[in-house]
DNA sequence: AGCACGCCGACT
DNA sequence: GTCGGCGTGCTC
């Protein structure tokens, strides 16, 4: 729309842009709105838009900040209903081609308008209209940011150590720097092998070229450790700026700053979490993505993409090689790995100052636990606590008690909220209250029966809080803490708790799979596992291998650096091929068993997954709605010809239906090719759209979830 | 997702 | 009399 142009000006108007047509630019833009787009737009003659660029753009009753995708000669769309841009922002380069067509990639890949996958990969700031049009917002946010004063931080004095590989190591980087062009590299190496030496000398082989590394990590605990190996090694070859960091934790300033470094280039590595695969990187040479196992890597809102999966797309797209690093690597790379699409590289040594500690399973069905724990456990512990030995006790189970319980009438504590029952906290200085570890609802504990009466009502089950009251009982001479999402909720108070570990001030720790990543306790001779079954038998068909994998990692905390380390998992279970995996130290039996059952009942990686989720105020109506939306298969005959080649199942309500007064239920779909799934995607999803209209309910679709 | 319009209920 | 509840329609 032309706005003020009355109808005799029109023919005018036509002839002059007939005349002018060549003069006249026509961009198409992406906008973070929830509709198709992207939308086209014409550029008054006073502006100069290019590809890449962000513009201000009218959109209804607003503006919006958009990314210009594409100039054109014509709009695509009826040219009377095509507004005018307001502004284009120069202050920084445009963003390159290949990261717009890479937001194209996951955009369609996973089903989402393109302007909802780019936008908000950038920081708020250069997103948000306000930041250049507010009084406050002289020349902007990137201008504002280069006033600033630069905060000269002294550069520690790099260490002049020798890194020496072992020839394992060796020949793994050697591998790696034979590639030419994009390979996927599954870099396989047990926990102490080194993998990060790989991934350094990698890197600076990379930097030294002149190229950027972009390094992953699952995460935002783990960069801190990583940037300052970082800083270390490469700071003599990229200088203090040279390093950006990017993850959900940083503060709108430090994001604008580590994301005007990348655009500009001057940036050359950039280390992050999962969002860091959206870094608009001039010249990268290489990516890695360390634990690529790990489910962090899966965003679970919004775009629901796997940035592991992204930094293949990614590297394939930039023709250089990804490393995908883990001592226990997701069963779907280990397949890629064995069928020889991807480079299988394998560090089996330990580096020679880390020790692989012993892994025992400890058989409960024949043994009468003490509030959990079994004999021979407690014996452990105290052994280590009497040789100066810590022990870290761990349970992924927050709280005291997991329910209350009336015995006379069997009333739960159930959330009002939610479809689960809530879990009892001691509050220190507050008593007890009820918490539901899904919607955040607090009750009081009733000091009888609400049902019947009953004074007395028991806790069944136990969580960390309750495991670190019972073991300051038993060992009231030892220091007993506790590290889980509770004990760490005050800022910096993590900080504390991990130094006094590292300090060797605490005896014996508590925790849930917060201690499992990445923390190298130096005095840790003993590893209890209480509860590891509670996983085994999920309804996910990948439970064992997460199972394998967590346990992996945090038997990986027990004696690294002293001989004799000791890992003890409580089951009942000990026959089950996890366990009997685990305490061989064989991933690659693990993987190849579980890959045979995957194959039998064409579970991924042999078929592929989209879920659609539907959340509605009762699991009927979310029912309802699958149910139509998956009668479109049989019924729209645009759909016919899939009918052999996709498979959906029946809808189902989740196992957890009710979160926060939501009720929820899925419709999983299946096939075995991925383009035969993306194609069918394509002319079912508009119809889902539509009946998700028709029924007034809120769903999302997640193309390879991780979780069904 | 926003944002505005519009049509019905209880309040300073 | 208005404030405000959220249903509905629109966005290049």
């Amino acid at each position: 729309m032309d706005g003020g142009l009355k109808p005799p000006l029109i023919a005018c108007q036509a002839i002059f842009r007939k005349k002018d047509l060549k003069h006249t630019q026509w961009i198409r833009v992406a906008l973070d709105v929830p509709l198709a787009g992207p939308f086209d737009y014409r550029v008054p003659a006073s502006l100069k838009a290019a590809k890449g660029q962000r513009v201000l753009v009218p959109f209804g009753r607003r503006e919006l900040v958009g990314i210009v995708l594409e100039t054109m000669e014509s709009p695509s769309y009826p040219e009377d209903q095509v507004k005018d841009i307001l502004m284009v922002f120069d202050d920084l380069p445009a963003l390159p081609q290949d990261w717009l067509d890479f937001g194209q990639f996951a955009a369609s890949y996973y089903h989402r308008p393109v302007g909802e996958v780019l936008l908000p990969a950038m920081p708020s700031t250069l997103r948000k209209p306000g930041s250049y049009t507010g009084k406050l917002s002289k020349g902007g946010p990137v201008a504002r940011l280069d006033r600033r004063k630069k905060t000269g931080k002294t550069p520690e004095p790099p260490e002049d150590k020798m890194y020496v590989l072992n020839p394992e190591q060796q020949d793994a980087v050697d591998a790696v720097q034979a590639i030419e062009g994009f390979k996927t590299v599954l870099l396989h190496g047990v926990t102490g092998s080194g993998k990060t030496e790989v991934y350094l000398h990698l890197a600076l082989d990379v930097l030294t070229k002149g190229k950027q590394v972009l390094f992953l990590v699952p995460e935002i605990n783990l960069t801190p450790q990583f940037e300052q190996a970082l800083l270390a090694r490469f700071q003599q070859v990229v200088g203090l700026d040279g390093i950006a960091v990017l993850h959900s934790g940083l503060a709108d300033g430090e994001r604008l700053k580590a994301w005007v470094a990348i655009q500009r280039g001057q940036a050359r590595v950039v280390l992050g979490t999962r969002m860091a695969i959206f870094a608009p990187l001039q010249e990268s040479g290489l990516i890695i993505v360390d634990e690529e196992h790990d489910a962090s890597y899966k965003q679970q809102e919004g775009l629901r993409y796997s940035a592991r999966d992204l930094a293949i797309w990614r590297a394939h797209q930039l023709s250089i090689p990804v490393v995908l690093g883990s001592a226990t690597p997701s069963l779907e790379s280990w397949h890629h790995a064995n069928v020889g699409r991807y480079l299988k590289l394998s560090l089996t040594k330990r580096a020679k100052t880390t020790y692989m500690p012993a892994i025992k399973l400890v058989d409960t069905k024949q043994l009468k636990l003490e509030q959990g724990f079994a004999p021979v456990v407690l014996q452990s512990i105290r052994e280590r606590f009497e040789r100066g030995e810590q022990s870290l006790v761990f349970l992924n189970r927050r709280g005291y008690a997991p329910v209350i319980h009336c015995a006379s009438c069997s009333w739960m504590s159930q959330c009002p909220r939610c479809s689960v029952y809530t879990v009892m906290h001691r509050m220190p200085g507050h008593g007890n209250v009820l918490q539901c570890h899904h919607c955040g609802y607090y009750g009081r504990v009733p000091v009888k029966c609400p049902d019947c009466g009953n004074q007395d009502l028991e806790m069944l089950g136990r969580g960390t809080q309750r495991v670190e009251e019972f073991l300051r009982d038993v060992f009231p001479d030892a220091c007993v803490e506790r590290i889980d999402a509770d004990s760490t909720r005050l800022k910096g108070s993590a900080r504390q708790l991990f130094d006094r570990v590292h300090s060797g001030e605490i005896d014996i720790l508590v925790g849930t799979q917060m201690v499992a990543k990445g923390h190298d306790f130096r005095k840790l001779g003993l590893v209890c596992v209480l509860n590891a079954d509670a996983m085994l038998f999920s309804s996910d068909f990948r439970a064992p291998e997460k199972l394998f994998a967590q346990l992996v990692q945090v038997s990986g905390r027990a004696g690294r650096h002293v001989a004799g380390g000791e890992v003890l998992i409580q089951t009942a279970y000990p026959e089950q091929a996890v366990y009997q995996a685990l305490i061989r130290h064989n991933y690659d039996t693990f993987a190849n068993a579980s890959l045979e059952e995957r194959k039998i009942t064409s579970l991924p990686p042999f078929s592929h997954h989209v879920l659609i989720t539907a959340q509605a105020k009762t699991v009927n109506e979310a029912m309802q709605f699958l149910q139509e939306t998956k009668q479109q298969l049989i019924t729209e005959p645009q759909l016919a010809g899939f009918q052999a080649v996709i498979n959906m199942y029946d809808p189902v309500p989740l196992r957890i239906v009710r979160v926060a007064h939501v009720e929820r239920a899925q419709l999983l779909i299946e096939s075995a090719s991925r383009p035969v799934l993306q194609a069918f995607l394509g002319y079912w999803l508009p119809l889902v759209q539509d009946i998700g209209r028709r029924h007034r309910i809120r769903y999302f679709t997640e193309v390879d979830p991780l979780e069904i």
